[in-house]
Order: structure tokens, then C-alpha cells, then sequence
DNA sequence: ATACATAGTATCTAAATAAATACTGTCGGG
DNA sequence: CCCGACAGTATTTATTTAGATACTATGTAT
């Protein structure tokens, strides 16, 4: 893990961790409980298995989610939040407030 | 705006909102005062003008910042947050503290 | 011997995003 | 008549991100 500068701002920071197509829902997911890969490639069925993988190395890679290995055949691998990712669960639920007003907002302006 | 379906998951609106590497700093920044285009661009030197006319047309497309054109010589325009942006300071305030608490676990693996 | 389940990898392609750079229009001041 | 201020646009290029598709390993069950 080669993270850069320090006193970098909170916002920027949050945003580089954010960016990308599916960090949010999956962080969600795990939120909701330790999930092995497959199980949690079922509630996501629009993202193929090789972007599933991607999306959770760079999770992981940043720190907001474990990956534990059970030296099992077949193979099982749990993925949890970290600490710092159980902490963003407090602006994932902000996050879901939000969302549900904005939507609301989109059908008022029926489009 | 032909913005789509309705009944989406409010995590996954708020990823495509939040797509992209500057949507969160722009908000922050419009969330402390109305700013004209070069006060705001002033504000992140690390972004050309052409980028920042692009996030803060998208940011207006999806409804989030409001632009106000007078009609002077040399232009004038003004952004500003819109109720739904507004709104979103919520969610700003709790990455903050989040962003905050993240760049301190950084530096206790020093990396 | 063969098939199945799980959690991947490896490649390649496509799409989305951002960056670089140069150019535009208009009014007032010098 | 030219310059500068402001807020852009236009075009091209590069970078980043995601998707498609095919392939792998291994122990158990049939």
C-alpha cells in the first residue's frame, strides 16, 4: 500500500475512495453482514464477476474492507468492513436519506 | 434532463452523482457561499477550466448546484447550491468527520 | 473418470472521464 | 485600435474504469 501525501482534505479524500461505479452499494452490502463472494455477487447482478473482484481489491487496498481466507476446498473467502469502514457507516445512512429525497425531487419534476 | 428510472436504490443514485473526482469538493465549496466561476476555480487550482465547466454542468444536470447568468459585460455567472444541494451538507459534514478519522488510520500504519 | 462448486486470473476491448491547448465574444479604459 | 477581464467553447489526446469472455485450481460426491 503506497498511499501518498498527508493533510490532504477530508472531502478529497473521501471522493478518491468514493469515485468509481461501486463502492457505495458494495460498502452497503458488507454493512449489512460479512459476506462470502458469492453470496455477495448475488445481490449485486449487474457487475460481472472480474469487476466484482476489481472493485473489492481496491476496497481493500484502501482499507475499508477485510478479506479473510479459509483454507477450504472449495474455496471460501469472507469479506467485512474494516474499522474505518464500519465508521462510514454513519455516511452511508446520510447517504441513504439523501438518496431517497433527491429521488423524490426526480419525480416531482416528472422526468 | 432525461434522467431515468425511478425506484432506484438511493445508494446507487448517490454513486452516479458522486462519480467522478470532483463533485464532492465542488459542493463543499458551494456549500460555504454562492461563488462566481472564478472565485470557484480559484478555490481548486488542480483542475483546468474546461474540466470545471464540465463537473459544474453535470453537477447541474443532475440538479445538485443552481447557475445564475447576469447579463454583463465582462460576464458575471454565479453557482450556488440548490435545495437538493443543499440538503446534501448532511452527507458532506458526516464524510468530513469520516475523511477525518480515515487520514488519521493512514498515518498510524505510516504510508 | 467426471462433474461440480467456489473464488478466482488473464486478456482484451470498450466506454467514460479528465486533461491539454487553443480559441471566442464584448464592453470599457488607455 | 488594442488590451484585458470573465466565462466560457471546441477539439484532440490521454488516462482511468468497467465489461466481456475464457480459463484455472482442487477436493468431494457420483
Amino acid at each position: 500500500m503506497e498511499k501518498d501525501l498527508f493533510g490532504i482534505c477530508p472531502y478529497t479524500t473521501a471522493q478518491r475512495v468514493l469515485s468509481g461505479k461501486w463502492s457505495i452499494i458494495i460498502l452497503y452490502h458488507l454493512g449489512k453482514k460479512t459476506m462470502r463472494f458469492g453470496e455477495l455477487q448475488r445481490q449485486l447482478p449487474d457487475l460481472t464477476q472480474s469487476t466484482l473482484t476489481k472493485q473489492l481489491r481496491a476496497l481493500e487496498e484502501n482499507g475499508l474492507i477485510e478479506r479473510k481466507i479459509y483454507p477450504q476446498v472449495p474455496p471460501k473467502v469472507e469479506y467485512s468492513l474494516s474499522d474505518i469502514g464500519i465508521k462510514f457507516k454513519k455516511v452511508l445512512a446520510e447517504l441513504a436519506i439523501w438518496g431517497n429525497e433527491y429521488i423524490e425531487t426526480l419525480k416531482d419534476k416528472n422526468c
